[in-house]
DNA sequence: ATGGTTGCTTGGCAA
C-alpha cells in the first residue's frame, strides 16, 4: 500500500480544470496540491472536484491573486491557514489526512515571486519574499513542524541548486536564483529539517525543473527551466519515500500552467 | 541587453 501527493502551480484553477480533471483521471493523487488558484473560495470549482472522487477540500483563496487549496480523496481534519507578513495573502493551507498508520500533515505554500529587481531597496517585492521566508523558518523551527509525519509542499518561487536552472551563470543574479534567496530558502529547509524529496531521487549534478516561462514559445526545445516547485519530508517519512513523477509533459497540454505538476509516493 | 506570454480584467499589474 502507499499513497501519493502532489503539487501544482495551477496558474488560474478555474481556467486549468480541464487538465486538472485530465492530470487527476491519468495520475491519481490521493492528495493535490495546488497554488495560484486565482479565485475567491466560493468561485471555487468544488463541485467539478467532488465528482471527480476529490471529495475533501481545503481552500484558501482570494480574487485574482495568489490563493492555495488541497483537494484530497480522503478525509482532512485540522484544516488550518497562516498569514505571513500581514499582508492578508492567501500563501498557505495545511490539512492532516490518515495514510495507513500515520496522521500526516502537509503545509501548501505559495511563497511571494519577489518581482524583477534583487534588491530589497528597490524592490518592495524583493522584501516581501526575503520577509517571508523568514517568517516560514521562525514558525516551523518554533512549532517543530517537520519533526514528525510532516510534508512542505509548494511553489516557493526560488531554484536553489546549480542545476535547478539551465544556466546557473546566467540567472546567477535573476530573482529566483540568486544567492541571498538561495541562502534563505536554506533556513527555511535547514528549520526542519527536511529531506528534499526531489533530490533524494534525480542527484543534484542533473538538471531538474519544474517549470518554463511562457515568454518562450519554444520552450521544450530551449529547455531554459527552473525547479520553482518543491516537496520537502519530515525525516521520518524519508524511508517511506518510493517514486517521484514530474510530469513535463503536462507543460505541452492544452492551455498549460507554466509549472507542471510533482507527485511523490509514499509507502504506508 | 531586452523582450518575450499569460491571467485577471478592460488598463495595467503580476508572474
Amino acid at each position: 500500500m502507499s499513497f501519493k501527493i502532489a503539487t501544482w502551480n495551477i496558474n488560474s484553477v478555474r481556467l486549468r480544470m480541464p487538465i486538472v480533471l485530465r492530470y487527476l483521471k491519468s495520475h491519481g493523487p490521493d492528495v493535490l496540491c495546488l497554488q495560484e488558484t486565482k479565485c475567491r473560495d466560493s468561485e471555487f470549482p468544488s463541485s467539478d472536484l467532488r465528482a471527480a472522487g476529490y471529495e475533501h477540500l481545503a481552500i484558501n483563496g482570494q480574487k485574482g491573486y495568489h490563493g492555495v487549496a488541497i483537494a484530497s480523496r480522503i478525509p482532512l481534519t485540522k484544516i488550518d491557514k497562516r498569514e505571513f507578513c500581514q499582508m492578508g495573502d492567501a500563501r498557505h493551507i495545511s490539512a492532516t489526512f490518515s495514510a495507513g498508520k500515520r496522521d500526516i500533515t502537509v503545509h501548501n505554500f505559495y511563497v511571494p515571486a519577489g518581482g524583477d529587481i534583487a534588491d530589497r531597496d528597490l524592490n518592495p517585492k524583493f522584501g516581501h519574499k526575503l520577509d517571508f521566508l523568514g517568517e516560514m523558518a521562525d514558525w516551523i523551527a518554533q512549532a517543530k513542524l517537520a519533526e514528525t509525519n510532516a510534508i512542505l509542499v509548494g511553489d516557493l518561487n526560488i531554484a536553489p541548486l546549480e542545476h535547478d536552472v539551465w544556466s546557473h551563470k546566467a540567472l546567477v543574479k535573476v530573482v529566483s536564483h540568486t544567492p541571498i534567496e538561495v541562502e534563505r530558502l536554506q533556513k527555511v529547509f535547514d528549520a526542519g529539517p527536511w529531506v528534499d524529496a526531489l533530490r533524494t531521487k534525480i542527484p543534484a549534478d542533473q538538471k531538474l525543473y519544474t517549470w518554463w516561462s511562457y515568454r518562450s514559445p519554444n520552450w521544450e526545445t530551449a529547455n531554459k527551466g527552473r525547479r520553482l516547485d518543491h516537496m520537502w519530508i519530515s525525516p521520518d517519512l524519508k524511508p517511506a519515500l518510493q517514486d517521484l513523477d514530474i510530469l513535463k509533459e503536462a507543460r505541452g497540454w492544452d492551455r498549460p500552467s507554466d509549472h507542471v505538476p510533482v507527485m511523490i509516493s509514499l509507502k504506508d
